[in-house]
RNA sequence: GGCUAGGUGGCAGAGUGGUUAUGCAGCGGCCUGCAAAGCCGUGGACGCCGGUUCGAUUCCGACCCUAGCCUCCA
């Protein structure tokens, strides 16, 4: 079966055929460096990596190139605030997001521009746009002129004629057209700039991706990825430039958006104030559960993030180690095998993740319903390459029942289920009772099996 | 106002022109000292109104509702 994609340009879904089989190449709009990236920025990351995994199984080379963005005037400002150079400030959240990042289960991707070093193309594609009359010099300010790329707002479906119609934001009086953007804008010298042709100033937004794009990518990507917030103006911004300076050569073949992780059916964003910070996640649950439960929704479809779902999604992979635990005790620890084709099918299926995941409970009931070995061995190995591939239950079972609640009381905890069970062999019920209950309190649960009894945390 | 996406059972969430999504919760069993976990079985759905069709939740049109973009935003 073939990789199947929606492309947001054709607003469908197309089979996936590279430019170049020999190397596939995405690009994905990566974080701005000024703050923690919250739940809502973690969904595209989680869902392209988990595009180019698939991507790996079928193809020998896919360069991804994931950027940091290291300059923006939102990082100036904080660090005109605090009083440091925005390295500082850009080096702190940089490597926040790529241990928080790591915590989802995310891997690297091939390559990690960042923007700051990447000024000298910059400054040549803005002078090639310039040369070719499709940017200009107009105070201190290097401007895109959108009247000359024809399929501006293509992307977006937009017309500009229409928005500017509509427009209800003052527009700065040197632009051509309202909706021309900035490539290049002057800097003061409190502001943090570098020398160019056209003074000392620093990069609009847009500009930073389209020259990463070509630097490490080529003209012509496969796919571009990134939030649906983005298609307008970035994406669209982004097509305009890298389509000009190359002289018409397409700038992305797939176009692929996410949707937006929601806080009670709105949009998580730091200007509406619901944003949970996925470094304050992390201190009171799994990065498997928050990666389990960014993909149980399909990847362009809201995802309303609530305590509810988050506490199902523990209590599934919870079940699944139970099922997995209970199988290794009975024959034999797993090793990974080659991924279920179902489990493959639905992800090379525009990454149905519903599909993978209910695939993934499937094997996991077959597992739990093995009786003979050869069987189980069989059902583990599919289990566990399925789980590799999508990156989830990577843990040992018994660290994630015991290590994931951090019981600092598991001797204790041990002994007393000691207790528990020699009471139970002298036939004393009630005191096996009230040592389970005593447990309980203290968040464990108890599995009396074949194999003696296990313990789990339990709702905290 | 313009544009875009979506409305599926108690909840979450796929998919399909006629046949089971799946998970959780519920109900009935098995297992268990009793539980838990697991297993077996089971009820329950496609916003509203028209149209096309032998047949539509699925295609087309109107309507209602929701969210998003149009300003920084994953």
């Amino acid at each position: 079966m073939t990789i199947r994609l929606y492309n947001t340009l054709s607003r469908g879904k197309q089979e996936f055929q590279p430019l170049d089989p020999e190397r596939v190449t995405m690009y994905v709009c990566g974080p701005t460096v000024y703050n923690y990236a919250h739940i809502g920025n973690a969904r595209p990351v989680v869902i392209f990596d988990l595009l180019y995994r698939v991507l790996c199984m079928e193809y020998p080379n896919v360069v991804y190139a994931r950027n940091i963005t290291d300059i923006d005037d939102r990082i100036n400002a904080l660090a005109a605030e605090q009083g440091v150079p925005i390295t500082e400030i850009s080096a702190k959240y940089t490597a926040a997001y790529r241990q928080d990042m790591a915590a989802l289960g995310v891997g690297n991707p091939t390559i990690e521009p960042h923007a700051t070093e990447h000024m000298a193309q910059m400054q040549d594609m803005m002078a090639r746009l310039i040369e070719q009359d499709h940017a200009y010099v107009a105070e201190g300010h290097v401007l895109f002129n959108i009247e000359s790329y024809d399929n501006y707002g293509r992307l977006s479906r937009r017309d500009m004629r229409e928005m500017i119609a509509g427009a209800r934001v003052e527009v700065a009086p040197y632009k051509k057209h309202p909706g021309d953007f900035v490539l290049w804008k002057p800097s003061d010298d409190s502001q943090p700039g570098w020398d160019s042709p056209w003074g000392r100033g620093r990069p609009g937004w847009h500009l930073e991706c389209s020259a990463m794009a070509e630097t490490h990518l080529g003209e012509t990507i496969d796919i571009h990825g990134g939030g649906q917030d983005l298609v307008f103006p970035h994406h669209e911004n982004e097509i305009a430039q890298s389509v000009c300076v190359h002289r018409g050569a397409p700038f992305a073949r797939f176009w692929m958006h996410n949707g937006f992780v929601t806080m009670e059916k709105r949009k998580m964003s730091k200007s509406l104030g619901n944003t949970l910070i996925v470094h304050d996640l992390l201190k009171d649950h799994s990065g498997e559960t928050l990666r389990y439960l960014l993909l149980t929704a399909h990847y362009r479809q809201p995802l309303d993030w609530s305590e509810k779902e988050l506490a199902r999604a523990r209590r599934t992979l919870d079940r699944m180690y139970s099922v997995l635990r209970s199988a290794a005790g009975k024959f034999g620890p797993f090793e990974a095998g080659e991924p279920g084709s179902a489990f493959i099918d639905a992800l090379k299926d525009d990454i149905n993740t519903p599909i993978a995941l209910a695939e993934l409970s499937r094997v996991s009931h077959e597992l739990a319903r093995a009786e003979n070995e050869n069987a189980a061995r069989k059902l583990g190995a599919e289990f566990l390459g399925d789980c590799k591939l999508i990156s989830l239950l990577q843990s040992d079972p018994e660290e994630w029942f015991g290590a994931v609640a951090a019981h600092p009381d598991a001797v204790k905890i041990e002994a007393l289920i000691l207790k528990r069970n020699q009471a139970r062999a002298a036939r004393d019920f009630e005191t096996a009772d009230v040592v389970r209950d005593q447990l309980a309190a203290m968040g464990v649960v108890l599995e009396d099996g074949s194999e003696g009894t296990r313990w789990r945390r339990g709702e905290a």
